[in-house]
DNA sequence: TCTATCATGTAACCAGTTACATGATTTT
DNA sequence: AAAATCATGTAACTGGTTACATGATAGA
C-alpha cells in the first residue's frame, strides 16, 4: 500500500505550493489560492484552511514562522515549509500525476442508479444536462481566452484545458445516451420503458 | 438555491433506491450493493452505511420496520423507504443527472500546481499515467463483456460506459500534454525549465 | 457616525472512517 | 475442536463545515 500521507487533504497539497514560495499566515494563503483561481481546482473554504495548515504543523511539514501583530489586528501567524514539507510536495504530486485512482463523480452513481426513473423523463434530463455542459464548456474557454490574453502563461491554465477536455467528453457521451434511448431499435428500452408503465420515449427534438 | 439535501451522502442515495425495491437490513443492502458492483460507483463501507441508514431515518426517508432476532444471531433491523423517502429519490436522481455539478478531480488539483515539479519529470509521470489509463479502461471494457455475456442487461452497464468515455478523453489529453511539454516549438517550457534549473526535455520515446 | 465589508481567528457541531465486539458457520 | 470467516452491530476517533466573535477600515 501507499503510505499514507498523513494529510489527506488536496487543500494541504496546495499549501505546501504556496508556502514553498515564500513563508504567509493562513488568511494571505486564502487569498493568494482565490486570486490564482485555485478555488475552481481545490476544494476550500475559510475554516478548512487553519484546520489543513494546523495539520501539517502538526505533522512537521510546516513550522510557525513568526507570531507578528500588526497594530491592533488580531495576531497572524506566518507559516513556513519545512524539508520534510517540501520533500512530501514532491513526492505526493508525483503521486497524482503519475497514478491516477479510482474517483468518483456523482453523475456514475446516478447512472448507476437510472433505471429507477422512467426513460422518457431521463432524456429530457440528459438534454438539460448537455446544454449546462457546454455552458460550463464555453465560460472555461472564456476563462482561459480572457486569461492568455491578460498574459498568463499557457502553463497556468493547463488545468482549465483538462476539464475542458473532460466536459467534451461528458457532452458527447450524454449526446449518445439520450440517442441510443430514443433509438426505437435499442433492445433496453422497451423492457425499462414497460417497468415505469410508459411507452418507449420517441426520438423528437435530439 | 436548491433546497440542500437531509442526507447529502451519495451512498443514501443507492439505500433509497434499493429500499425502493424491498425492504431490507442494513447488512444485506451492503451485500446487494457489492453484488451488484455499486461500489465501483458509489464509495462505501460496512460502517458508513449504518451511519447513512441512521441519517436517512431520522430524516424520514426511510423507517425501522421490524425487528427480528433470528435464532440467536444480533437483532437485525429491517428498513423500509417511506413516501418522502420515494419523492427525495425521484427528485435527487433528477437533479443528478440534470444539473452537472462543479466537481474537485485530483488531478485538476495536481496539474493546477503541476510547475512545482521540473517538466523533465512530468513528462515521464504523465507517460505512467496514460499506462495506468489504458489498463483501467481495459478493465472497465472487460467487465462489460463479460458482463454483458452473463446476460446483465446494457442498462446496468451505462455508468461504466461512461466511466470508458471519460478515460479515453483523459488519455487522450494526457498524451497531449506530452507532445506540448516535449515539443520544442511550445513557448513555455523552456522558463519552466530554467526555473528549476533545466533544460527543456527531450521529446524521445512518446 | 452608522453600517457594511475586510481581516483574522476559534469553537461547536456533524459526517465519515477505523477499530472493536460477539455469536454463527464453515473449514482444517 | 481450533481457526478462520461470515454476519451483524456499536463506539471512539478524526476530519471538515458552519457558525460565532471581534477589531479595522471604508462607504453612505
Amino acid at each position: 500500500m501507499p503510505a499514507q500521507r498523513k494529510v489527506s487533504n488536496l487543500l494541504a497539497l496546495a499549501v505546501l505550493s504556496y508556502l514553498s514560495q515564500q513563508p504567509m499566515h493562513p488568511y494571505e494563503l486564502g487569498r493568494s489560492l482565490r486570486e490564482h483561481g485555485d478555488d475552481r481546482s481545490i476544494k476550500f473554504n475559510h475554516g478548512s484552511l487553519y484546520m489543513v495548515v494546523g495539520q501539517l504543523a502538526r505533522a512537521g511539514l510546516v513550522t510557525e514562522q513568526e507570531t507578528s501583530r500588526g497594530g491592533q489586528r488580531p495576531e497572524r501567524t506566518v507559516y513556513a515549509i519545512t524539508d520534510a514539507g517540501r520533500a512530501e510536495l514532491r513526492d505526493w504530486l508525483a503521486e497524482l500525476v503519475g497514478q491516477p485512482r479510482h474517483e468518483f463523480p456523482a453523475f456514475v452513481a446516478a447512472l448507476s442508479l437510472i433505471s429507477a426513473l422512467p426513460p422518457g423523463q431521463v432524456t429530457g434530463l440528459l438534454r438539460q444536462r448537455r446544454e449546462h455542459l457546454a455552458r460550463q464548456r464555453a465560460e472555461s474557454q472564456a476563462l482561459i481566452d480572457t486569461s492568455l490574453a491578460a498574459g498568463v502563461p499557457g502553463l497556468f491554465l493547463v488545468e482549465e484545458e483538462y476539464r475542458i477536455a473532460l466536459l467534451a467528453a461528458d457532452e458527447a457521451f450524454t449526446g449518445q445516451l439520450i440517442a441510443r434511448i430514443t433509438d426505437p431499435g435499442t433492445d433496453w428500452t422497451s423492457p425499462w420503458a414497460q417497468f415505469h408503465g410508459e411507452s418507449a420515449p420517441s426520438e423528437e427534438g435530439d
